[in-house]
DNA sequence: GTGCTTGCAAATCGTTTGCAATAGC
DNA sequence: GCTATTGCAAACGATTTGCAAGCAC
């Protein structure tokens, strides 16, 4: 059984120069198919059955390549592991305490346009804003 | 030789109701006199002299507490380390890529207020603001 | 004495590294 | 054949856990 390359992934990977790969695809399909910010161990399980001789390895060196080439984003909200987000457009995250789901919501229009500007006379590459607390569904419990 | 107390943090201690004890003292003390987001081994390493029996793990527990009760904050705008602040005022932080230092920046004055408010339906209780980038000293080389 | 705090050693777990096997041009 | 990519196993390092010893009221 061949593996069915996603289109939009393939696009994605080309656009940052990044040079597909049957496991590149694979990971960066997943993550624009799963919008749950998954973990390195989500991806690898979540492709596991999919492509049996992937190697967890691969999910680092994957992961870490997309983050550096721009075609995910690499959080840093849960001190106890790292999540990635297929969605680079601006926007920022919600982290729950009680469920540990993260949620995305609005960037503030005022701070779109803040990469590549200077804050006190640093250079702005990234923008991480990260909220926690309780969230909907833990609130109604 | 007896350890000085320091009065500022035995008062930061006991209005987050917080035990004092010589440990937790000189912790939160290193963290008053160091505004330089030190990691757990940091702290660790400034006060093995002072308190030459300090265990890792009681310096761990502390600082978890502290955050836990809002007497410092845990950040994780580096994925590799968890770095505290015992500035507990409104602010933002930006992690330069080359020299791996944590700077402070203001807050903008719009989201100062929106601790304690809920955005989509979530109950915000911290807010995290992590610009990353290379910083002014990074940059004149 | 009871309960909280500390500290040591061992265990855990996410992540990285070294290197040999493999795939793509 | 050359270079980049993958994958396994081992190493690493930050953090946690279990538990016994110490301290405070």
């Amino acid at each position: 059984m061949g593996f069915k390359y996603s289109e939009e992934a393939v696009e994605r990977l080309k656009s940052k120069s990044i040079k597909p790969s049957i496991q590149r695809v694979a990971i960066m399909d997943y993550l624009i198919m799963n919008r749950t910010h998954p973990s390195v161990d989500d991806v690898y399980r979540g492709l596991a059955n999919t492509i049996p001789t992937l190697s967890k390895t691969t999910v680092y060196n994957t992961l870490k390549l997309f983050s550096e080439k721009g075609a995910a984003l690499m959080l840093t909200i849960d001190e106890s592991r790292v999540n990635f987000d297929g969605d680079t457009s601006p926007h920022t995250h919600f982290l729950c305490k009680g469920c540990s789901k993260i949620y995305d919501l609005q960037m503030p229009a005022s701070v779109k346009e803040v990469v590549g500007m200077s804050l006190a006379g640093h250079q702005i590459s990234e923008i991480h804003y990260y909220y926690k607390g309780l969230c909907r569904s833990c609130l109604e419990v």
